[in-house]
DNA sequence: GATGAATGAGGATTCATTCAT
DNA sequence: CATGAATGAATCCTCATTCAT
């Protein structure tokens, strides 16, 4: 996007503005919004609360900036997985379902979070896009659907709303990852690749042996 | 289970909690644990801010007696699907997910809410059971997976994980419905049966046509 | 002073508020007034909390009846000590002690609560005496002091401001209640005859041996 | 103690909370505990509520650090007084009396406030010694006894305990300075030298005239 | 009279944000 | 730029007092 090279200080900025990011996310991500003070960022950051001020505009700035971040590799990932030309449904979805199990692994509660926190966010009258949890998920459902409508085309698979298709199969793939995470004492441990094989089986294929039944 | 008839006294006082419980339900839900006051939450249920200490001892126990009612009811509905004798897997799968779909139309984001605040709650020492929302997973999850398993046993369906297959059809069932409240400008509105019913095919059936392919 | 015998009703209502008095006292005494509720005394008292207002108007209230009775049996025993016409002054000063310390032990901390407080009281408009720590304190003294000035004149005792002697004796029994059951663990029991004796005798006597030194 | 030299910043903050020290006892002293609010505390010490907290963590601990000085500087005078080498019994009596005398016109209810809530508070488990006022006037009297013993086994006073003694000794001095801070209406001014003369010669002489009464 | 549920003023405490250094 | 001490708005909670029953 930015085509000039940046500069050694403006490069520095972002590397200190990414450590930021990187301290606020994983409390965010371990503790909830709340219960994290910025005090604690700024420790786990390794800078004074003060310059966290210099980098985002308040707590809130810094929330949506990490959302937008997550959105943003959420929204790529659907974009590469569903887009790719030399790959059939039952790839793209794996594909999918891959990527999401693997980014939950190091990021786990974060959709909770945006969920939770989403509609009580101010709107961010500065910066234009992304920051809303709806929007993200629209245009994630809206790609994976794309796939299906036409596959429904070529009566490849059963047609049904493109659209709630999408959305199941996300869900499958989302509470997935959030259960793995949050109950990893009751699941058993699989191979990320074995999980996303079953949902994807499961979704295309159903789980009864015999469909006359 | 309270086998003595209630005195009037007792009556009204379960009827006022409850009022709190509702009132504070409605705004734990919509606006979050942390975004709602404890004076909303009187003002709302048309009490005086003390009148709430005198039914809960702090906020966060009035959120753990609403997480509480939320978690019964989940567990009846889950038990009552589950152990009906007169239906098949299928019926009660559907059972389950119409249930489910239902009461969270009612509290759209309960789940949310207690999943989220969940393991920052300290430990209710006071009461034993059913205050954490892993166990109450722990205990949905098995009770479907014992329907699985007996269906595995006779064949009827393929020879899954059981534990995994129970929670990512709750999954489904779940995000489906959080996705419904969150994002009723998204999604089509549809009969809670179809839904249930297309969930539930999804699952067993697949959605592909060719299960060759 | 009330001429006129009380009926049965009088009577109880009396006997009433000597149980609210006696309960609050109680717990004033060994817990101090701000950490003593009213609905704990309520409970002590076994009566309702609203009950409590019909005795008395507020805690402050109730807390300054308190001190009119233990200022009241103070000047009972000062008067009754200092002018009984058939001791002398070394009677009349063992008599005084022995009658404070056998009150402190039931009282214990009376005066100190007394003291603490006695100045951030709002001045009582409604009864007229006596509910000031300083003018019973005055009074008390005043009686003393008579006796030392008596002493002096007859040369009997060093011609030294009278009124500074008897708050100092004063003073030395008063600590010793205080002490003895403030740390009794430390001070050993005595018999109470003896240790008023023996701070009548410091008093008079000093404990030197041989007053030329 | 501290041997290293405190930089500005470390003597600063410690003024600052001299400072917060400072207006906190003059408002417990003056009005109690429970009457002094932490609002009047920072308005007092010209500081915003929060800033207090960056000192003490709560009321009790501002409180705890208020004992904590007055309890070592009681500590230090009875020690310096009690073993001072050149100084016979009367002179180390003298100067005790005049140094918490002096001390009280100062701090006047001091150990009022100590007394009234040594009890109520928690124990402070953080740090170890001295923040409990039996502690204190236990070692106070222990010191002041010792010089009693010398006396005795010298046969220059009587033979009695010299723990009673010591706490008598200091009853006397302690129950003036409080008088006379609280009724200083009623009680003559005098020369703190004077007073406590003649605190010392009633207790080693007393005010008989003729012992052989 | 007795009661105790309801009340809300009052107070301790937290923490995002500011700003002088 | 970085800092962290200072700030006070915001919030939970307590408890004296009232009042309908």
């Amino acid at each position: 996007m930015s085509s000039a090279p940046l500069s050694r200080k403006e490069r520095e900025k972002l590397a200190r503005q990414e450590e930021i990011l990187a301290a606020a996310r994983s409390l965010f991500l371990s503790k909830g919004y709340h219960e994290t003070t910025l005090e604690e960022i700024a420790r786990h950051a390794e800078f004074g609360k003060g310059t966290i001020y210099n980098y985002f505009s308040s707590k809130e700035d810094l929330f949506r900036a990490i959302n937008h971040q997550l959105f943003e590799r959420l929204l790529d990932l659907t974009q590469s997985s569903m887009t790719a030309t030399d790959s059939n449904c039952r790839d793209k979805l794996f594909h999918y379902a891959h990527g999401v199990i693997t980014h939950a692994r190091e990021n786990s509660e974060w959709i909770l979070m945006a969920m939770q926190r989403g509609h009580s966010l101010k709107p961010d009258e500065g910066k234009q896009s992304m920051k809303n949890f709806a929007d993200v998920m629209q245009k994630v459902w809206s790609l994976i659907s794309r796939v299906f409508q036409v596959e429904i085309e070529n009566q490849r698979i059963r047609a049904l709303d493109p659209i709630a298709l999408a959305m199941l199969f996300d869900g499958m793939v989302r509470t997935y990852c959030f259960n793995h995470v949050k109950f990893s004492h009751i699941i058993k441990e699989t191979e990320i690749e074995q999980t996303a094989e079953l949902i994807v089986s499961i979704f295309l294929d159903g789980i009864a042996v015999d469909k006359t039944n």
